[in-house]
DNA sequence: GTCTATAAGCCGATAGAC
DNA sequence: GTCTATCGGCTTATAGAC
């Protein structure tokens, strides 16, 4: 019974195995496509790391490029949310700052995805749907209207609201992408909650800083 | 004549047909290994994309690999010049200004090589020797320390010089990285010589600010 | 030195037993 | 629903004619 639910009077296998397994698959899939970029990827590394026969792989998700798709798209929805706060009316520094720590979070806790986003990216996005990409294209315009109207209002310096997007999407998503190198240099062998904050704060300090008018002869 | 040059008695065919092939097909598989990244990347593409038979591309660099590593490799002497400028005698804002320009460059005149490199750092550098490596991040280390100096010596503010120089990767790198999001939000088919112009001003302006020691009760 | 034609091996995908 | 055993296609790499 355990295992089983009855819906609409069919017999319906919610399986908790099934769950279980679809998990585990794709937890695994997203650290090997993160690690090696889907072409490179194996589905028998991917089904041994998930500790699963490879034809299960292929039973639950249809083919390898399905699952890549599947991870590809979990993090569309964080990203898009971390862009909630950008709204004209707010203030600049809160909107910014509060901006920046949602995708620093994005990649601390979800490395894996955010990398093989940023793959995606860097080779075209051929896997992403017209869709998405136009939401996720149209989310950004909105963010640089924004921060234009703040210049027209004198808010903030009139810095170029593309370029500023630019860097703060390098500046955070290089914690992902780049995490390789990051240890490399630091010598430690994964960031901590402090280092985070610290990266979150260097940031945040380039960007308010940078975008303070600039201060006249007084 | 032409085509040849007699050296140590040995007749030797420098010819220019093999000089000329072999930048045909080093362009080629640095364009079509930035687009796809190294597994996806097939050899009989590189070598349609040359003009030449697959055969030759096997015939002057051995293998597909090789020939990868002739890519990657091109983009760390610029990578490593560009570090230069560092000397903690050296003017901060200068040096800091120089590397940036520097780095935008390297986006702007070698893109691919650059994304090649970028993608292979992401992958945990699977193709780049211990020896090149440790270059890299010995310069990296070098750079830091710099800017380490002149925070000691009250030059900088008291930013983390880690996640400085993470920032300024990452924000001169998303040029060649990411051309492909930030053509589509821009716009433009291409980034002109005043785009880049004005990405390296807004990052120099974010991180000479940033820099600025922070100003007391005066 | 150049290129056609082919070998060898790997990997995504599945048939079919349990 | 699960997994063993296998196919078929694709890609690297090369043998060998020119």
């Amino acid at each position: 019974m355990r295992n089983r639910q009855y819906r609409q009077g069919i017999t319906c296998f919610m399986s908790t195995i099934r769950e279980r397994n679809k998990e585990l698959i794709l937890r695994a899939a997203s650290e090997e496509f993160a690690d090696k970029g889907f072409a490179a990827t194996k589905t028998s590394d991917i089904a041994a790391k998930a500790g699963l026969p490879k034809p299960n792989v292929y039973y639950y998700f249809k083919s390898k490029e399905n699952l890549y798709r599947e991870v590809l798209e979990s993090i569309i929805e964080p990203i898009l949310q971390a862009s909630t706060p950008f709204n004209a009316d707010g203030e600049p520094s809160e909107v910014l700052g509060g901006y920046i720590r949602s995708k620093i979070h994005i990649s601390r806790d979800l490395p894996f995805a955010s990398k093989v986003f940023a793959s995606e990216i860097m080779h075209g996005a051929p896997h992403l749907s017209a869709d998405l990409v136009e939401q996720l294209n149209g989310q950004a315009r909105h963010n640089i209207d924004c921060i234009q109207t703040w210049i027209d209002r004198g808010q903030i310096a009139p810095i170029d609201p593309h370029h500023l997007m630019f860097s703060i999407w390098a500046a955070t998503q290089t914690y992902a992408d780049f995490d390789w190198q990051i240890t490399a240099i630091t010598g430690k062998a994964k960031l901590d909650e402090e280092d985070y904050e610290a990266a979150a704060q260097t940031i945040i300090r380039l960007v308010l800083k940078g975008c303070e008018p600039d201060r006249r002869a007084e």
